[in-house]
DNA sequence: TTGTGTTTTATTGCCTCC
DNA sequence: GGAGGCAATAAAACACAA
């Protein structure tokens, strides 16, 4: 610190004058690194020693690089923050169509589901209407209860293949509550109501 | 008037280049 | 090795609210 004392003793620090300030700034713009005779003939000129006129280049290379600092991190923050809000937008949009995709995907196969039963059942009517024998009726019967019970082990299969691949890749858009197998809820006609 | 924050001038030490 | 640039910092000068 001793050497510092020393150097301000005898020198009080002066603020430049406007014109000297104007004459700086006008240089700077034309010349931010001036050589050392440009150095000496603008020491002359406003009369100021060259190794002040080396020091005021020096700060204010400085000065105007961390402007330029913050006028590009302002330029960032700008660019940033539309970004976000672009994504949030879309973020939105994605989710609301995922939701409408989801309902449509059950309205389909639940009427899937109904085109299956009727034609299942008619199917069944004809054979079932010939046959007047008791017993053979019950034959009948018990090959339908069959029937219904290989489909619902075939859709209990299915269903664990679905909420595997589902599982294994949520990204789909299907998720295991979502898909229509385990809500029937919107589905309104069922073939025992046939 | 005074305390405090900001700006400006100046110094120091380190680094690179010739 | 000397010259010059840069980053970090000190300290004077200045601005301004309370």
């Amino acid at each position: 610190m001793e050497h510092i004392k020393k150097s301000f003793k005898n020198s009080r620090k002066k603020r430049f004058s406007d014109d000297q300030i104007k004459s700086l700034e006008t240089t700077f713009k034309a010349e931010a690194r001036p050589e050392l005779h440009l150095k000496h003939h603008l020491a002359s000129k406003l009369g100021l020693q060259p190794r002040q006129i080396a020091i005021w280049f020096q700060n204010k290379r400085a000065r105007s690089k961390s402007k330029q600092i913050e006028q590009d991190y302002s330029v960032l923050k700008s660019n940033y923050d539309n970004l976000a809000l672009q994504f949030e937008a879309l973020r939105k949009e994605n989710q609301t169509l995922l939701i409408q995709v989801q309902k449509l995907r059950k309205k389909v196969d639940c009427e899937e589901n109904n085109k299956n039963t009727i034609e299942l059942a008619a199917s069944e009517i004809p054979r079932l209407l010939l046959d007047i024998n008791g017993n053979e009726l019950c034959g009948e019967l018990n090959g339908r209860v069959d029937y219904l019970e290989e489909e619902a082990d075939a859709d209990v299969l299915y269903m664990a293949q679905i909420a595997e691949s589902s599982l294994a890749s949520p990204e789909n858009g299907c998720s295991l509550e979502s898909c229509y197998f385990l809500d029937n809820s919107g589905c309104s006609a069922q073939w025992w109501d046939f």
